[in-house]
DNA sequence: CCAAAAGTGTTGCAGTTACACCCATGA
DNA sequence: TCATGGGTGTAACTGCAACACTTTTGG
């Protein structure tokens, strides 16, 4: 920690950049969030908190976001975007640490792979996120109560919740929660994990059908009642 | 530019955080944009950029933000939010800036007062801003040929101004470039230098006036011809 | 034949667009 | 009286919300 008062350019006062990503996806129509737990050292010892880290000299945020991904999450080429840059000067009590919060979509095939756990912290888990009104989102596990996470992660959580839903309205990212092939149904259930409350059945599968995102497959499938049409994306990225 | 390499915490590559501002202002139905005149020195001796500067030890970048138009611009208490984090590694061909970048709505009025120069970089200058389509947006002195900004300025400006447009379409924004007091005509030239593109007066004016954020007053504004309406926000902040 | 999920249309309302003329004032 | 910008209403259309029953399958 006393390395970082050593004299030096005075353009570059002691300070970090970290990324720190929000893995969001859809299981069992339910939203829920990626969270790792730190290391039983201050601070924060052993609170959950989003998976992330110092952006390397060599990377962009970008590139760091991804990677951060790749390495707690165990998954690439997902949908990955800026959410917001968090800089206020105590919110890492040890040292200052700007952190570029990034949000990621990941369809619950995918997540299954994931959730890996590295020397420090241990495996990822995944918890539900309840979000009742605007202003309040929080990370639980069933049959538990909320938890608070480590540094302003409860803040950027619930921008990243704002923002998706928002972004649903008019983005087509509900398509990024799912596998190639989906059943209507499947999507109508999506939104509705996302948005934190149910849509009309008839009018969401008119205007997702209008709207020419997705394309009818030949598959279907089966289950105890009558077989569902698969549908695909006419295209994946937007 | 050696001190940067000393030995230190690895958490904490040499690497700078820095804040540029996109000041717009709206001047005779044309959307103008601030900027400075960098130093006679490499990097980009000369050239037009975006105000900016390093962020301080002690201070949020929202709080480097404001004090970066206070000082450059001259303004204080104007609408200013985050616009996007710019993080790759090359942008400053010196070293390694992340650069979190802001966007400012200020009143033509507040605007003539700004403009202040400093020491180093001479007295910064309004811009038009030409934006045909969402793809490209340039800085230009009438009459001359576009300018082109240092770093990744120009990015930076096209950026904004594709937010300010998609923002302005759903939140009431246009407020932020006008007096206290104004003609819906004038709130009407506001909108359509903002979006580029003519609007129409009647569906205008209903929607405005139905929307609830303007009170007329009873002052009117005088000229050679009819005497306009001046209205007011019935909020000053939203 | 029963349970379970899939699938399907219409109507009313609200919001948006397109569009042209008269009004009030100062010079 | 003329030039200048201020001010006003309506009709067609489009998108969105509300709403309930029939179909297909496996067990």
């Amino acid at each position: 920690m006393t390395a970082i008062h050593t004299a030096r350019d005075p353009r570059f006062p002691a300070l970090g950049v970290a990324v720190d990503v929000v893995v969001f996806t859809v299981r069992d129509g339910q939203l829920e969030v990626l969270l790792t737990r730190r290391p039983d050292e201050e601070p924060f010892p052993g609170a959950w908190s989003l998976p992330g880290g110092f952006v390397r000299p060599d990377e962009s945020a970008d590139d760091a976001a991804a990677r951060e991904l790749a390495e707690k999450a165990g998954v690439e080429d997902v949908f990955l975007e800026q959410l917001y840059t968090f800089s206020a000067p105590d919110r890492d009590p040890r040292s200052r640490v700007v952190a570029v919060a990034y949000y990621a979509l990941v369809s619950a095939d995918k997540a299954a792979l994931g959730a890996r756990a590295d020397g420090r912290t241990r495996a990822p888990q995944w918890f539900r996120v309840q979000a009742e009104s605007e202003e309040h989102a929080q990370a639980f596990l069933p049959g538990q109560p909320p938890v608070t996470l480590a540094f302003d992660h409860d803040e950027i959580l619930r921008t990243a919740v704002q923002r998706i839903r928002g972004k649903l309205e008019y983005v087509p990212i509900g398509f990024q929660l799912l596998p190639p092939h989906f059943t209507l149904t499947e999507l109508q259930s999506v939104y509705e994990a996302v948005l934190g409350h149910p849509v009309d059945k008839r009018n969401f599968r008119s205007k997702i059908q209008k709207s020419g995102l997705v394309r009818e497959s030949d598959a279907v499938k089966k289950g105890p009642h009558r077989p569902a049409k698969l549908f695909e994306f006419t295209q994946r990225t937007f």
